[in-house]
DNA sequence: ATCGAATCTTTACAGTGTAAACTTGACACC
DNA sequence: GGTGTCAAGTTTACACTGTAAAGATTCGAT
């Protein structure tokens, strides 16, 4: 316990980036539903109160944590989009193999970010920056004079359900090699407007 | 509140039945969050710990309430699948419009019922009646020599990773139509094993 | 040096799941 | 009829949760 922290001091000096830390230890060893206000302040050596001073409420904590997973699952698919070959399919592939990687390397990080209930449409769907991965590496396969966020959502759905779908147990013990499943895209934009 | 209850007996009767609807009742108006032990119990006219004798835990009952909802949304997609074409890619849409339906009709009982974690792989893939209507309909589309279970993930993995984007609000205010997703399953089965 | 504001602690309360012991009622059996 | 057995609910209790309110501490600008 007791990540990091100066008991003498009354200020901590970053508790912010302490609690968000705190909050993925707690996701990866414990799981979605162990984390809790009272166990990452407690993690980080600090009063149990003390997180809604900096994130409001529990919410408002899994944002912040968010945030940081968000940049973790982009560099993933980043880093799994340059393992691939140096063509449009091959990028195509590349990220949806790191998207799914992601979701199985950290599975309690994955669940989080993308089951937390949107309150606000204000915030785009392109302002993060993983988006703007999947919508460059869907570009070359959106048809002239379709809209780019069809093509993106189909891929976006087919990976994420897929993703979902074996992490809670629905394809049973064998679930189907990804590349059989991503092989659906090899269509992609094929198809009429 | 209190559904159905004569405070005099002690046994209630049929208390499973009640407290599977009281369930329901609550992920209707208040939503998956504002599910619990307590407030079905309340709900039916019993004592808090009441529902614990029938289903163990809190899971148990949140199963109990998925095994009455998987009834509902198969007949959604039985009906929506007789609404559409009858052939082949007409049956295949015609699930698929339905189980977005279901999402969108009932939003709490269908994360409920798909973001529970299953924790015996024995409870197979085609055990439910439900994931039958889903291979019966794909199974046109199967070329031979392929494994069936590719196909049907294929489109279930399409159509659940849609739903879910939506209903978390990822998609923006305007999501795309769901023909237009859903026109990706044109090339359903056309992909070489 | 002082005052204000940010930061953290303490205290408090309602709601939750869950375990244990107890009470009530139904039902078979002699 | 009396009785024992057992399932169905109730009561009580406890640990844990989020969250609000008020107090204590420290930083920083003036």
């Amino acid at each position: 316990m007791e990540l990091t922290k100066d008991k003498s001091r009354h200020h901590h000096g970053n508790l912010h980036a302490a609690l968000v830390e705190a909050g993925i230890e707690i996701l990866r060893s414990s799981g979605l539903d162990a984390l809790s206000l009272r166990k990452c302040a407690a993690l980080a050596g600090v009063s149990h109160a003390a997180p809604a001073h900096h994130f409001g409420n529990l919410e408002g904590l899994k944002w912040a944590i968010a945030e940081e997973a968000f940049a973790r699952f982009s560099e993933f698919m980043r880093t799994h989009a340059a393992a691939s070959d140096d063509t449009a399919h091959g990028r195509l592939l590349g990220i949806c193999r790191g998207y799914l990687a992601f979701a199985r390397a950290e599975p309690a990080l994955y669940e989080m970010i993308f089951c937390l209930q949107r309150k606000d449409p204000e915030s785009k769907r392109d302002a993060s920056t993983s988006y703007s991965i999947l919508r460059d590496t869907c570009a070359p396969f959106v048809p002239p004079g379709t809209d780019p966020v069809i093509i993106e959502t189909q891929v976006w759905s087919l990976v994420h359900g897929f993703a979902l779908l074996e992490l809670h147990g629905r394809l049973g013990d064998t679930p189907p090699p990804d590349d059989a499943i991503l092989a659906l895209l090899r269509h992609i934009g094929q198809e009429p407007a």
